[in-house]
DNA sequence: TAGATTGTTAATCGATTAACAATC
DNA sequence: TAGATTGTTAATCGATTAACAATC
């Protein structure tokens, strides 16, 4: 257990870091600083420098951190070692979206089933992924060894959906429903609430605008 | 300027609030008290007081907050005084989905124009909205007075879809592509990484997996 | 060596939690 | 009045920022 508690930011950053990694490898950067890294994804210098320490990753005064290396540490970090199993329900369109993304970019993070209501896509392959009967949600996850679920599915439907994976084994769930779930503690939820994001980056909008106005 | 300085939580945790609020009123529920607004919101009875004093509205301690005045109060706070338009750029399976939900929900908030690259979509109405072509996005956010902008495109255009939206005078971005952007510190930008939130949920998960055997 | 950056410690800041008097 | 809840203040906690010696 070399990493106890880590922080929720400090994973989503180095996820971020990851990426922009891998963009610059491409590119043949072979070393990158502290701050140049944090240029990129608008943090602070001393904010990357924690995170990568975080992790036990060290760079050096003059050449700063070797990129290549620093790919692969945040890969042991963040990746499972083997393959995780990955149950999506609600087959509309942001599930359609996450089914197009997935297969291509993490080889360890595979949609293994997909669930829907509506008989029409019952039975069907979409977007390379099965589609089961909403009812066969527990009897496939616990066949499949799910460990993580996503919920897309109306508001409505979200918590029956929840409970159910809770039930067949699942610790994580990413929940794009409009509406807070109630899980044991031990299960890890992220919610996506485009709708809130939405209202939010329209009340600061407008706010900013007000600011400046005043300033004027 | 009632409210000089928010929290960006605090006007996340309202809107939550009002759609719950929203949900009980339907059912006949006329009060409510801290402590089960938290409870259904999954935090403490103490934030949401604090959350309900920030925006000056006050309960009783014998019947706790009115629940129609409540709603009203967060609608004074959260919403627009006259309509914002929005303009939604990449219409994918994520922009579908925003188009799909948005004209019944929030009045005040409409999405007006859509934009994409694809030929075959441009000067199409797609879910209601009339599609343009990316080049035309300064002149028609200009001419409809965009306050703002959803970016749904591939990673590799986010940036110049910002820098022409900023142009263009739009105060808010709410930003689905997988790469941070880069904007005037007065333009508020609100991130949805669907991948990182994957890694993350996939992450805590394997690791209370890890926790709950160690226990054992 | 000089200079820029790293790793580490101390100080600051903000938000959450706890405590308690005021209220209906 | 008694009891539960509210509004408000003080204490705690965590994360960020600043400062600085160590390093190449």
């Amino acid at each position: 257990m070399p990493h106890p508690n880590i922080p929720d930011k400090t994973v989503g950053r180095l996820s971020l870091y990851r990426r922009i990694l891998n963009d610059l490898l491409a590119m043949g950067t072979e070393n990158i600083f502290s701050h140049q890294l944090a240029g990129m994804i608008g943090g602070t210098a001393a904010q990357v420098r924690r995170d990568l320490m975080t992790i036990g990753f060290t760079g050096s005064p003059t050449k700063g951190y070797d990129v290549a290396d620093l790919i692969k540490t945040i890969g042991g970090f963040l990746d499972a070692p083997e393959k995780q199993n990955v149950a999506l329900v609600g087959i509309g369109n942001i599930g359609r979206a996450l089914l197009a993304y997935f297969p291509s970019r993490r080889p360890n993070l595979s949609i293994v089933a997909a669930f829907d209501r509506d008989p029409e896509k019952v039975d069907r392959v979409i977007q390379g992924c099965h589609c089961y009967s909403m009812e066969r949600l527990g009897e496939i996850a616990g066949a499949k060894d799910i460990q993580l679920g996503i919920i897309a599915v109306p508001a409505s439907e979200a918590q029956i959906v929840a409970d159910a994976m809770v039930r067949s084994g699942v610790r994580g769930i990413v929940n794009f429903a409009r509406v807070p779930l109630r899980v044991p503690a031990h299960i890890y939820v992220e919610n996506i609430d485009m709708t809130m994001s939405m209202e939010k980056a329209a009340f600061f909008a407008r706010q900013r605008a007000k600011e400046k106005e005043e300033v004027q």
